[in-house]
DNA sequence: CGCTCCCGCCATGCC
DNA sequence: GGCATGGCGGGAGCG
């Protein structure tokens, strides 16, 4: 965060930048003297430097502003950004050249991270903030124009409220959740319909590859309208027609929310903006809103709210984003909607200046509630909400899905046709963008297991595993996302992430970095967990399966899948419950904690960190399993693979401190890491709805040896798959003879079941990669200053401790990441999965059969613990057997 | 070459 | 008329 301060803001805003500042202070003299035009003369002797020598037009205020601000900026930002002041130093010399920041420095997005970053996201409520434009614009060197458009966005989200002429007050995102929660119920009324309408014509639109004007009824916006215009009240708010920049981005935010896959292109959302506001969608109207789709959506990335992907489609590959912010909000629900979305909150906020901080109090105390929450209950709470009552979780998701499915139709189908494409990619590279686990038409005729389509790109920035929830914004989002996403998770319980089970889409379990099919299809999984995103695409997937025959078989199942969750099939049910309840973070780890439990000893501890528990146990799993694989893996050092992918995600964590919030970092890591390692599918057990669990052939090795060292924070990507998709692949002959027994009801799963069925009703076995949790420990560093507050807010202490203690205990992964990588990827080069997991099953399966302790695999059944057990237990006897 | 989106003209509306 | 807002789209940077 401190990058961008630029030397101005320090005196400004000494409080904060102090940090940076303090040096200026004491060397500020020093730096004259050495430079006699850096610091000193930046912020005011620049000014008038400059104006003097500048023509007198300069001089004109505005003139000057204009000016010199950019001049300002330049260096500043230059300065601040890279190297902040020696590079504005040198940059005095060169001030010219500096002025020329290329087009990315002043971008709206970094101008937007810099103007938050002078801001506290969580301020104290008694203490109010007003933001002068032209102060702003001045300390930010640019025009007042930018500002206009970054305050507007915010004050569509309610960050800031306008005062008075020029005055902003700002309020944090303390109303942020109450905000986006109106936002997504005057989504889903408004866009439901629309989303049902739009849905099916985008659906012909993109399955025909025409594009028709999505139908919308103008009366819809009307209330979306209104809804907004609480903001506008404000006296003059009528005046202008409408704010369209500050509806706009409501109306933005609000498809994200409505959308069930969280991913919204720009000319569906442009279309849909236009519809709206007129029928008449014009082309030069359609550039229009998409230009300022973008300026939006900057502005909304730099929040951390949203990032970029890109969908592919028929037509090739589209600009879209991704909603990473809170997706649910439970508590802020209640309350919200006691107050009615509509009108209160907003409207309020607005008119009277800084009244928002009542709000802005319950969302503290919201806050707060998860704090403890989080705190209290970790990871066996959740976990024992899941097995106890994984049904109920599951209505509540599956309710909330309902509404998001049939509003979000549009948006769903847009995703399937995404995945659809995506699938396609894969098919070829994998790799471009987004990738979808999509049952592949082709890999599931070779393989059981498909390949992820390795995400090449940046863009798709799968996280890795470990963070399933948040990865994503990790790896795009620097450090702002990051923290962001943290602090969302820990305030928003219900993450975006595991709520989507969805359609039978595979989906990823929430937090973990386990997958779910739905369809039997055996997957190869390359990398990034993180696409659960797809995850919640593929169910569209499954509309798109009908290209892909093999596809459809599961379709069917996917189809179901929507049912599934709510039927006993295990896995979707209970990886929905953690969704729902509270974070998808806290779902994650609670799983993983819970399997630790049985683990005992070493996990544990992990299990604060209950993803690394998880992966721990995994890991011994994948051990066990692996070790059949071995061979292959050994030449590649098997356990990196799996380290690789969490320390990737680590790693990618980490990085978002890079100011670069660098997808493109992201990518890259991706790119090598995380994709790379290819997932063995092991048929499991029936257990649960008849999940199967893939281990990452190329982990496994390495898991494996980590497994017998010790139990590594590893974690072993698992995939769940139905039983029955399994079943079909003569591969899966790995069901576990072990125990039968479902404690739950889940278990009941019609298929085998065992062992597997415990697992997957209470908790899944899922282990998610050490990552996990981890993530929001690095994140926040980089990301803005104010957010590390936030996040230890949020994040119960235990969460935190788990997380820096599975990093730490994951030595491996941290460090091999990179070596892993490269191993991986050879191996994990989409080829070698097929190639790989032939082997591999045999292995798996091999090792089921031995199973040497089935007597373990019995104990289990009793409670969530078992399922843990029981799992590691399945793995350890496979390892054993095959061994 | 197309995606992004910066830049700033200029309309709108209040004072 | 001046000023605050902010709609709008040309056109350039960038990959």
């Amino acid at each position: 965060m401190a990058p961008k301060t630029p030397i101005k803001n320090e005196p400004i805003d000494l409080s904060k930048q102090k940090g940076c500042t303090p040096e200026r202070n004491p060397i500020t003299p020093v730096k004259i003297i050495d430079r006699p035009q850096p610091d000193p003369w930046t912020p005011t002797a620049n000014l008038k430097i400059l104006v003097s020598a500048a023509s007198p037009d300069m001089r004109d205020r505005e003139k000057k502003k204009e000016l010199f601000r950019p001049i300002e900026n330049s260096e500043q930002s230059d300065t601040p950004d890279s190297l902040q002041y020696d590079i504005v130093d040198d940059s005095t010399v060169d001030e010219f050249e500096k002025q020329r920041p290329s087009r990315k420095q002043k971008s709206l997005g970094l101008l937007c991270q810099k103007f938050l970053a002078r801001y506290p996201n969580y301020p104290l409520s008694t203490e109010k903030t007003t933001i002068s434009l032209d102060e702003v614009a001045s300390i930010l060197g640019v025009e007042r124009r930018r500002i206009y458009d970054i305050v507007n966005v915010l004050e569509s989200l309610q960050l800031v409220s306008r005062v008075a002429k020029n005055q902003y007050c700002w309020h944090g995102r303390h109303n942020l959740s109450q905000t986006l929660k109106m936002l997504q119920d005057a989504g889903e009324l408004q866009y439901g319909e629309l989303m049902t309408s739009q849905h099916k014509e985008q659906d012909l639109e993109y399955k025909f590859g025409e594009r028709k004007k999505a139908i919308i009824p103008d009366s819809q916006d009307r209330p979306l309208l209104d809804f907004s215009e609480p903001d506008c009240v404000s006296a003059s708010a009528n005046s202008r027609k409408d704010k369209s920049l500050r509806i706009m981005s409501q109306k933005f935010v609000m498809l994200f929310l409505v959308s069930k896959t969280k991913i919204v292109t720009l000319d569906i959302a442009a279309k849909i903006l236009i519809e709206e506001t007129q029928d008449t969608a014009d082309h030069s109207k359609f550039k229009t809103k998409v230009r300022r789709l973008y300026d939006i959506a900057n502005v909304l990335t730099s929040l951390g709210l949203i990032k970029k992907v890109h969908v592919t489609e028929e037509r090739g590959r589209k600009p879209a984003f991704k909603w990473i912010g809170p997706v649910e909000f439970p508590e802020n629900t209640d309350e919200l909607r006691g107050h009615s979305p509509a009108s209160n909150p907003l409207p309020e906020t607005r008119r009277g200046a800084c009244v928002q901080y009542q709000t802005s109090t319950a969302g503290k105390q919201r806050f707060t509630r998860h704090a403890s929450f989080n705190s209290a209950q970790p990871c066996e709470a959740t976990r024992r909400k899941t097995s106890s009552e994984p049904n109920s979780p599951r209505q509540e998701r599956q309710a909330c899905t309902v509404n998001s499915d049939e509003n979000c139709s549009k948006m769903i189908n847009l995703a399937a046709v995404c995945r659809q494409k995506i699938e396609e990619d894969t098919g070829n590279k994998a790799c471009d963008t987004e990738t979808v686990l999509s049952s592949a038409k082709k890999s599931n005729v070779t393989l059981p297991v498909s390949l992820l389509p390795v995400p090449g790109d940046s863009d798709f920035c799968v996280n890795p595993l470990p963070q399933a929830v948040f990865p994503v914004v990790q790896a795009d989002v620097p450090s702002f996302s990051l923290p962001i996403g943290i602090s969302s998770q820990a305030s928003h319980p219900s993450m975006p992430a595991a709520s989507k089970i969805e359609n039978g889409k595979p989906t990823l379990v929430p937090n973990q970095p386990f997958l779910c099919f739905p369809s039997s299809s055996l997957f190869m999984l390359c990398g990034g967990l993180q696409e659960n995103d797809m995850s919640e695409p593929l169910p569209t997937a499954g509309d798109l399966g009908s290209r892909s025959a093999e596809a459809q078989a599961p379709t069917v199942c996917q189809k179901r899948s929507s049912q599934k969750c709510s039927s006993p099939s295990a896995p979707g049910d209970d990886e929905e419950p953690a969704a729902k309840k509270q974070t998808l973070e806290h779902s994650d780890l609670p799983l993983s904690l819970v399997v630790p439990k049985k683990p005992e000893s070493p996990k544990a501890e992990s299990s604060p960190g209950s993803g690394c528990s998880a992966a721990v146990h995994l890991e011994t799993n994948h051990l066990d399993l692996a070790s059949p694989a071995a061979p292959e893996t050994a030449n590649k050092e098997s356990t990196k693979p799996l380290d690789c992918q969490e320390q990737g995600k680590q790693s990618q964590k980490k990085d978002p401190d890079d100011p670069p919030p660098g997808n493109e970092h992201i990518s890259k890591e991706n790119a090598n890491q995380p994709f790379q390692p290819q997932y063995l599918y092991v048929q499991p057990t029936a257990g649960l709805s008849s999940f199967n669990f893939l281990f990452s052939a190329n982990q496994a090795p390495g898991a494996i040896s980590l497994a017998a060292n010790q139990m590594p924070p590893l974690s072993v990507p698992c995939v769940m798959v139905p039983s029955a998709a399994l079943a079909s692949f003569p591969l899966v002959p790995f069901t576990s003879p072990l125990s039968p027994v479902p404690d739950n009801s889940f278990s009941a799963a019609p298929s085998t079941n065992f062992s597997v069925s415990s697992l997957a009703s209470t908790t899944p076995v899922f282990i998610s990669t050490t990552a996990v949790v981890t993530p929001k420990v690095s994140p926040s560093p980089s990301a803005d200053p104010q957010q590390p507050a936030h996040p230890a807010l949020h994040l119960s202490p235990v969460l935190t401790r788990s997380c820096s203690a599975v990093k730490l205990d994951s030595p491996v992964c941290m460090g091999h990441p990179v070596t892993l990588l490269k191993l991986q990827q050879p191996s994990s080069a989409p080829l070698t999965p097929k190639s790989i997991r032939p082997a591999h099953h045999e292995a798996f399966f091999k090792t089921p059969g031995s199973l040497g302790d089935p007597v373990a695999w019995k104990k289990n059944e009793g409670t969530q613990t078992r399922n843990a057990s029981s799992v590691q237990r399945r793995l350890e006897i496979s390892s054993t057997s095959p061994d």
